[in-house]
DNA sequence: GTTCGTAAACGAATGGTGTTCATTATTATG
DNA sequence: CATAATAATGAACACCATTCGTTTACGAAC
């Protein structure tokens, strides 16, 4: 069926397709979405440049998905909402995460965003040459967390006798309740460490 | 070639193989360890269980080779030393990271390593409630920052004006010089809370 | 010391992947 | 209306992980 009257594909409906492959865990790659839309792989070479301009599709609408736009609120505020859509983001797509990290960022929906960050450090009093730094911390800060929310519920299963862990895993919280609650501690560290750098 | 005299493979060669071609930065996969070795893919069936069982002997050659012990100093002091050789080894093996996070962890090796560090943390005051979520805020940031080294030298490339973040790439460092601040940065602030929030 | 089972290599084959290219028919442009 | 660009297909390629049968050397039992 060569060239049909209205076209099957685009940009936007291989990102997406992709993109709802990953959120429902299952095994993402070219001939998946190909398969998912109903069409021959080869098709999709029309409209991306490969996987690799597939992730990059993906990236884009991602990015817009998970947008925080700051609107005057207090820098702590607008960073730790940040946090929170990041950490939901890579929790939500664990097997992007390699594919995201590690590249150049050249999307202007994603420059902007970090653009919207940087500025309202500044604004909020961090010297410019640590701002970078401060974003960097917090990019660390969401991919870690993102991935341990991401993670099997159990993280640890000693099969000897330990001296503390054993007793400390027992006694823990599982799951998203764990992850959430290691986050919490970590933003309140965060913030409050940032707090106190700037007011030193 | 079948059955030499003195056989060619073994579970450790293998793992050290794999461990090598990701440290070099190489496509890494059974055939490639394969070809490294000098080997048909088919041969190191014999030895390890398929790819996953390979990745299973690298982490633990790999952990043995990061790994660090607890001889009796500060907390802090332990926190640092983890968490610097943490970040370096997810640096040097960014192509691992999707493959260890997100599993399941008993290799008795790395029990112990998080044994140890359960230990330290507990004998430094912390409440038991809190610590498995310390230890996970640590690996955050330890993934978080091994990732960032781990990215390349523009990590923002805008194509079109910004309010802030051009003017901040232009003044600011480059490579790991800059990944190296950052770090800095991140484990003061992490460490200071932490002493905060025992102190409180 | 011969026999026999196991161990460790290979080769071939399977089904998967991403990618390229020629082909075809439709749609849009001159 | 003629022509070029477009968007699908199918065939082919190279690679990947994996399985299975085959071959042969080693080590233990008789």
């Amino acid at each position: 069926m060569p060239r049909p009257s209205s076209p099957l594909l685009s940009p936007e409906i291989i990102g997406a397709a992709g993109l709802a492959l990953v959120k429902a865990g299952e095994p993402f790659g070219v001939n998946a979405i190909a398969r998912e839309l109903g069409v021959r792989p080869s098709s999709l070479y029309n409209h991306a440049d490969g996987m690799e301009g597939i992730v990059e599709l993906m990236r884009g609408q991602l990015v817009q998905e998970y947008l925080v736009q700051s609107s005057g609120e207090p820098w702590d505020e607008f960073v730790v909402a940040v946090l929170r859509t990041q950490r939901r983001m890579y929790a939500d797509h664990p097997l992007l995460v390699p594919l995201l990290v590690g590249k150049t960022i050249t999307h202007p929906a994603v420059i902007a965003a970090y653009d919207d960050l940087a500025t309202v450090l500044v604004s909020g009093g961090f010297p410019e040459d640590e701002v970078l730094s401060v974003i960097a911390v917090i990019d660390a800060f969401a991919i870690g967390f993102g991935l341990d929310l991401a993670s099997p519920d159990e993280v640890w299963q000693p099969e000897e006798e330990t001296r503390t862990l054993g007793r400390l895993i027992d006694r823990a919280e599982r799951g998203s309740a764990r992850s959430d609650r290691t986050f919490e501690l970590g933003v309140g560290l965060l913030i409050d460490s940032l707090r106190a750098r700037l007011g030193r």
